[in-house]
DNA sequence: AGGATACCCTGACCGC
DNA sequence: TGCGGTCAGGGTATCC
């Protein structure tokens, strides 16, 4: 899944197309992806204009003119992609032979402005849901969100506060959407190599000095990836079909047994498995 | 409190 | 070419 680099990539490439559109009709091609569709979710969409594309978290937000707020995750293998009136096929997406459509194109927004806005999820851990107004209190999903790493409030003093008294390892604080919302395995593996500060460390043990050095990390490997279109490993696409390239730019993400990046550090990538999920790091200059 | 585990689901890959 | 096992960018529930 995406995380937070990539959901900024599709939200970047879909705004060109969704800002000021109207829905005209909500192709709905299952009931359901994780959770059912809300109650009449397709009436509700159709005829209403989007007038802002936001993010939060790992979180699309299409803001409706009748004050109403779609909210859509993309869960582990979930893309969009934007097709023309011309209906050109998008390269590298598997496309049914019975209709030209791939199996996995759940929900299609047709827009007034002749495109069509295709949600794509074979895993379908994804899902869309409909709160009544804007504000993180308006929906259950993102009322308890924690800090959000790209904004302007988010610092090492505020990194530090969030950590400060937990005893989990701070590989699990970082992947903590209440504590610090949007990062995923990957760039809480990249961001603390950057930093020099080991998975293993318990998170309030992290002094403000560290905090300061991890905070920066986690800013700027967001944003480098931002400009890169996200990391493409299985599922992630641009809006445009193109894949994201910040995956060659890993350190050490899947990067088990390669010698560490780090200048004068002769140390190995490991794996390891936190939290039933794997972590790469540097035993030698991540402490 | 927080850790470990299972689960939702499909597809890719590996070893046999 | 097939088959079973394992793994995957996320989030949630449930059990200790």
């Amino acid at each position: 899944m995406p995380e937070l680099p990539e959901v900024e990539t599709v939200r970047l490439g879909l705004r060109a197309v969704m800002e000021g559109a109207r829905i005209e009709a909500l192709e709905l091609r299952r009931p359901d992806l994780r959770f059912p569709f809300p109650e009449g979710f397709a009436a509700r969409l159709e005829g209403r204009r989007i007038e802002g594309l936001g993010r939060r978290a790992k979180y699309l937000l299409a803001d409706l003119d009748d004050g109403a707020r779609v909210i859509m995750h993309l869960g582990m293998s979930g893309s969009f992609r934007i097709e023309s009136a011309s209906g050109a096929a998008t390269p590298g997406v598997f496309h049914h032979p019975r209709d030209g459509r791939s199996l996995h194109d759940h929900v299609l927004f047709h827009l007034s402005g002749g495109q069509t806005v295709v949600y794509n999820d074979p895993r379908r851990f994804g899902f869309m849901d409909l709160a009544p107004g804007p504000g993180d209190a308006a929906s259950p999903h993102l009322a308890l969100l924690g800090i959000e790493p790209v904004g302007n409030a988010f610092d090492g003093a505020a990194l530090l506060e969030r950590l400060a008294g937990r005893r989990n390892p701070l590989k699990a604080a970082l992947l903590d959407q209440r504590l610090v919302a949007g990062l995923g395995n990957i760039y809480v593996a990249e961001a603390l190599h950057r930093s020099g500060l080991s998975p293993m460390r318990q998170a309030g043990s992290v002094t403000a000095a560290e905090a300061a050095r991890l905070a920066e990390a986690i800013r700027t490997v967001l944003g480098e990836a931002i400009a890169a279109g996200g990391s493409s490993l299985r599922d992630h696409r641009q809006t445009n079909g193109e894949l994201g390239y910040f995956q060659h730019a890993f350190r050490v993400y899947d990067r088990e047994g390669e010698p560490c990046p780090s200048p004068g550090c002769h140390g190995i990538i490991e794996r390891s498995v936190q939290a039933g999920r794997s972590t790469f790091w540097c035993a030698s200059c991540q402490i």
